[in-house]
DNA sequence: TCTGGGGTCCTAGGACCC
DNA sequence: TCTGGGGTCCTAGGACCC
């Protein structure tokens, strides 16, 4: 039957969770409906309310397929106050897309990504300056962006259990235990500061595909087909874009659930299938021991690395198509993607003085 | 009934260069 | 011949998010 994809919150209320096998689910929610997904359509209806979003914001920026941040400073004599605009964005994806959508509205993206967890489902929930730190110290720590599972635990047994006892540490002693960036990160975060800005049009860092392969043993052949096919998926994807890897990693869950990652950089970027297939599969046939010896239970490729085609084919030294690329980045987030293919055109050496406007 | 598929970011050690 | 600092890149692993 497969895991639970997402859940409603009348399944929610019964104890079924994200990630959980079937059989689990049916046992605690016995009178649910399982319907297959259609990811098609979740696409689909995420690019209509994005679009929507687009209209409102200058800066939109996407952190999953249903959840984004907009940044509407500067807009109250244009669009009104973040509540107005709020609640104009509910009725318009409401009537337009037909789904209810919740907002968290607060000065940063930390504080307006936890008042709409709260405000979940269909709702509206502002976070005003004064109040942040009242709203956040009594949450559990788990709320904070970055604590999992095992930063919990670790934060637990130290007697910190709420978000006020994370801010009440010194930030040293979060380095000492987390590690430099995660401890800053959550001290930051328990004192109200989140200094991230909306990134407009993020490009994406990696492009990858996997397939869980079940208990069954699989001959080394069917493995090999298997990751193929995937780096051809990715390939298309990655051309689709106009984008080049240099690196292909290749990604593995054995018989116990271990992990384990094995990567190979290519001297040059390249998005062409046979270069990465055979990348791929010389990554695989050197962990094929390891396979044989714990059984394989995933297996997946990402391509990272990821440069703008046009850049690669200027053939700038690997320190300046990182500049160029990282310029690209820049303009990518001002200006949205289209924007950077121009402006790779440009410093293909078409002209220069042509001046970068927005769409 | 054992666990999907798509991502992000950080860390640490070793190789290598200046 | 020995010693040192600083930086980048690659590889592998880990934690986390939706």
């Amino acid at each position: 039957m497969g895991v639970v994809l997402s859940a409603s919150y009348e399944a929610r209320a019964c104890g079924v969770r994200t990630a959980m096998g079937g059989g689990e689910a049916r046992r605690r929610c016995p009178e649910a409906v399982f319907v297959s997904p259609r990811f098609d359509a979740y696409v689909e209806a995420s690019r209509a309310v994005f679009a929507i979003f687009e209209g409102v914001a200058p800066a939109v920026e996407a952190l999953s397929i249903d959840e984004a941040f907009l940044d509407v400073r500067g807009l109250e004599h244009i669009s009104g106050t973040p509540v107005e605009i709020a609640q104009a964005l509910r009725v318009r994806v409401r009537t337009d897309v037909g789904l209810p959508i919740t907002i968290g509205i607060a000065r940063t993206k930390f504080l307006a990504k936890v008042a709409s967890r709260v405000a979940k489902p269909d709702g509206l929930l502002v976070v005003e300056p004064g109040e942040e730190l009242d709203f956040l110290h009594p949450l559990p720590v788990e709320r904070l962006w970055g604590v999992g599972e095992v930063t919990a635990r670790k934060l637990r047994a130290r007697g910190i259990t709420t978000v006020g006892e994370v801010a009440a540490t010194p930030e040293a002693a979060l380095v000492e235990l987390l590690g430099r960036a995660s401890g800053r990160h959550l001290n930051g975060l328990a004192l109200g500061r989140d200094p991230r800005p909306v990134k407009h049009r993020a490009r994406r860092r990696s492009i990858g595909a996997q397939r869980a392969l079940g208990r069954r043993p699989r001959p080394p052949d069917e493995v090999r087909s298997i990751l193929i096919a995937l780096v051809d998926r990715v390939c298309r994807r990655l051309r689709k874009a106009d984008r080049l890897c240099r690196t292909v990693v290749l990604r593995l869950r054995f018989g116990d659930y271990e992990r384990a990652t094995r990567s190979h950089t290519l001297a040059r970027a390249t998005a062409s299938t046979a270069a990465l297939q055979g990348a791929a599969t010389s990554l695989l046939e050197a962990a094929e021991p390891t396979i044989r010896h714990r059984g394989l239970t995933l297996i997946g490729v990402a391509l990272t690395g990821l440069v703008d085609e046009r850049a690669e084919q200027m053939a700038l030294p690997f320190d300046q198509r990182r500049e160029l690329d990282a310029a690209l980045d820049r303009v990518a987030e001002r200006f949205g993607s289209s924007a950077v293919t121009r402006a790779s055109r440009l410093g293909a050496g078409e002209d220069l003085t042509v001046p970068l406007l927005p769409d």
